[in-house]
DNA sequence: AGTAATTATTAAGCATTGTTAAATAGTTTT
DNA sequence: AAAACTATTTAACAATGCTTAATAATTACT
């Protein structure tokens, strides 16, 4: 057979896309293959790299469409005007619930095949800011007066921090005979880091008022 | 050829954990395989099929000697009688230092070909409980009235958290523009997060107390 | 000493993997 | 209707980890 012209080509591209990600469903991102997602389509390997540069390029328009899913989520929230540790909460606790609900997908996202190869391009890095923005703009409310390069640092420390219950806690027994839930640890750690910064910069304006 | 007994079995098991080692100097721990580390010890892959049960295990004594060096580290420090904050941050940069002078090994303890694969044995584990005890015993001087709960709870948070910093880190473009190290991001979360904490607990004691 | 049992080591086979080049069959153009 | 084009398949390559059968060297036993 050859040729058959069932789909176009973006109806094609969909249809690789959503076979990958129903195959995540199942499955960890490691044993994820080609010929698994090409069965999938109905289809075989070849016609994948008419598509797509190789796997890895494959797998970056997965994690485009996951950024895509999260941003999505957070913006749907109803943010608080006034308690943004709350809403930074909020954020975590959807970042959190994506990755119990869709660890495939979610380890996906960190996959050295993807991450290693190349450097990543300018329309996925956006993707990536975009969300960091998010907890940027609640810091800032936080402390109006923190500079510009405080709120990078902190959002960063912050994301990192939340990313590193949700490894820790969804894929391994650290934390077996230990009692504590995810939500505990990622509010436990919010809501401290949150009082400490606040604090840190009121000593600072006391500092400078002095 | 065959039974050469260049080497006793003690010898071959610390020859073959020496070249995974090696190797991982070099590359991924997902790049890691069998047949390379049998041709680095100058033998073929069945035998290390005697010496352990599959690779999962191998790279499980692996592991087991990362987290011993890792322990040596922290035991080698001169902590601090009064400040335990300075001795978290201290154990923290023992830590992230590790990860980015051997980012093969430390990447390899959160492997999931090992962690998935069985439960982890009790002699592992007790390794990883060593040290989360010792931060734990630098929380429970910082506040000698907290839970047992609290303390496990808090140490969870902190060390997921620092691992979550090493991780983004180390191996990906997140931060691409920022100009933050990852020695600032650190220093950071376990400044604020610790005076956050503190503080929390001395409110709840004035709560106790009214 | 010489044969038998044991065991360390190799070598080969299986089912995978990503990727590419060539063959094939359907569509479009001339 | 024939020629050009191209989407799709097939087949092949070099890897991977795992398992097992064959082989060779040592040890145990008579």
């Amino acid at each position: 057979m050859a040729r058959r012209s069932d789909h176009t080509r973006d109806e094609l591209k969909e249809l690789a896309l959503k076979s990958a990600e129903e195959l995540l469903n199942d499955q960890s991102a490691s044993e994820l293959s080609t010929r698994q997602i090409a069965a999938k389509m109905g289809y075989t390997v070849g016609t994948l790299y008419q598509i797509f540069k190789n796997l890895p390029d494959l797998l970056l328009h997965v994690n485009a469409r996951t950024l895509k899913i999260l941003y999505d989520d957070c913006q749907k929230l109803q943010l608080s005007k006034q308690d943004h540790q709350s809403n930074i909460l909020a954020y975590a606790n959807i970042y959190l619930e994506f990755a119990h609900n869709h660890p495939g997908l979610w380890e996906l996202i960190f996959d050295n095949k993807i991450l290693n190869n190349d450097e990543l391009p300018d329309w996925y890095s956006n993707q990536v800011n975009a969300l960091f923005s998010l907890i940027e703009l609640q810091l800032k409310s936080i402390q109006p007066t923190a500079t510009n390069n405080e709120i990078i640092k902190t959002s960063r420390v912050l994301w990192s921090s939340v990313h590193g219950i949700c490894t820790l806690s969804i894929n391994n027994n650290l934390f077996s005979e230990s009692a504590c839930s995810s939500e505990e640890l990622i509010q436990s750690l919010i809501e401290n880091f949150i009082k400490g910064w606040s604090i840190l910069e009121e000593k600072e304006l006391q500092d400078k008022a002095e």
